[in-house]
DNA sequence: CGATCAGTTGAAGGCTATCAAAGACTGTGG
DNA sequence: CCACAGTCTTTGATAGCCTTCAACTGATCG
């Protein structure tokens, strides 16, 4: 909570919302991050990697959604996880032949080129240690959101599965600083929903429309309002990957 | 292939197996490998790590199944990947506060301790550099392997999940020199295969009976046969991943 | 204003779960 | 060597969650 309050008026203010509230950043790991410049943007349902191609170039997603997905022969999809916006690409990769998924963008996104965190990244410099410590938490909150998905999937009921991605969608957005406790935007037909539940597209319609009977939920207009936020953790026994300060983030040696 | 073949008898032979088929390994790294002496064992059905605890110290699986799990409060469990021999715990790993799921042994295991490997992995001497490309592309397939269990997960019917998994046990196996094309251990209950599959143990039993009529799976004893592995492959759209020795395993910077 | 796309609704059916109980297998102790 | 308990596997019957198919509505857009 240092430096950062300083100058909001940043291009990167997503990411750096989301960095800073994974570790205490520095004056000088905060710089670095509003002093990448290179934007760039794209149109919703473009495909940015395909499945066995190189890692992508690292860069931040200061706006919009995109989604890691798998497709089957005979067309049906999955989605692995979302990419939201504050969140980064091929950020903090080990280096790796073996690209993992296709990236595909579900609306329009901005990006910014992280080069220079990458090399903050990979150098020793201890003026980007707190930096670094902060990307390793996101690395593993991306692997705890993975892990969350498997069981979903695995053993969840529809009803459960949804109440349980809009809690991790809250908090995802909630970290960068989009949306709040009860309200947040939600820019995804209901074929992504479906694709990201293991559901049809009609069975999602109808337990939207089951949880919007019980007062439970609201989706309309690319928002989603949790009416009770409380009642929803508990049927979907959703718990917020814990991000404790307390907990000495550091290796072993 | 280079300094492995000298001395097989070395207690960690599933360990170094795979890694010397995931990058070149120089005699140094090899000898760092076999040097460890550190060996520890548990009995089946013990949980390692809970859900918010530490990272696990790291260490090398010599012989024996484990499971990452997640339990719901009613009493689903879901099984999230399979740590088979050979594989690592620990090792690799982002320092990280938050602990991702229990580990449960499914057999007895046989440990041997990695920390002068994970000291090699934290260090940047040039020595170890092939030994650290092998452990980042362990890491890299590791989360090929969940990406994949979300695709089985969401999107593919209980025929196709049991292929597809088998198929990538099979795989697992066959890096460390356990098993082969076309049969491998498999000491898994069946209600185990149900949790890691998101099915009903009865359904798991039926499937698996319908694979045997069928001729094409036949599971017994502790261990599988696939005796149609192209057909499988074909039905369950498995793709190995592929572990391709030309992409440069170098950071960009 | 036709076209396209997202959302909605109804009916029918299939895949998979649950319940219940009977066989097989394993290891133990007498 | 056998009885026995416990676990794992197998089988049948029933039910239910969710999918598929089909059609309709409403909104957006050139």
């Amino acid at each position: 909570m240092s430096a950062i309050r300083e100058r909001t008026a940043c291009r990167a203010v997503t990411a750096l919302n989301r960095l800073s509230s994974l570790a205490d950043l520095s004056e000088a790991s905060v710089r670095l991050i509003q002093d990448l410049s290179d934007l760039s943007s794209i149109p919703a349902g473009v495909e940015l990697g395909s499945e066995r191609e190189a890692a992508l170039r690292p860069r931040f997603v200061l706006g919009g959604w995109a989604a890691r997905v798998r497709w089957l022969p005979d067309g049906r999809r999955q989605i692995l996880n979302f990419i939201l916006p504050g969140e980064s690409i091929g950020v903090c990769e080990r280096p790796s032949p073996l690209s993992l998924a296709t990236m595909v963008s579900l609306t329009p996104m901005q990006f910014i080129d992280a080069v220079p965190v990458q090399r903050a990244l990979n150098s020793t410099d201890p003026t980007f240690a707190d930096l670094r410590d902060a990307i390793h938490m996101a690395a593993s909150l991306d692997e705890a959101f993975l892990l969350s998905q498997v069981l979903r999937l695995g053993r969840q009921t529809a009803y459960e599965r949804l109440c349980h991605l809009l809690l991790e969608l809250r908090d995802r957005l909630s970290m960068c600083g989009l949306g709040e406790e009860t309200h947040f935007p939600l820019p995804l037909t209901q074929e992504t929903l479906a694709d990201a539940t293991g559901l049809s597209i009609v069975h999602i319609n109808r337990v939207l429309q089951q949880l919007r009977r019980e007062g439970l939920v609201a989706v309309h207009g690319g928002r989603a309002r949790l009416l009770q936020p409380e009642l929803l953790r508990t049927i979907a026994d959703y718990r917020k990957p814990l991000v404790s300060a307390e907990a000495p983030l550091r290796p072993l040696f």
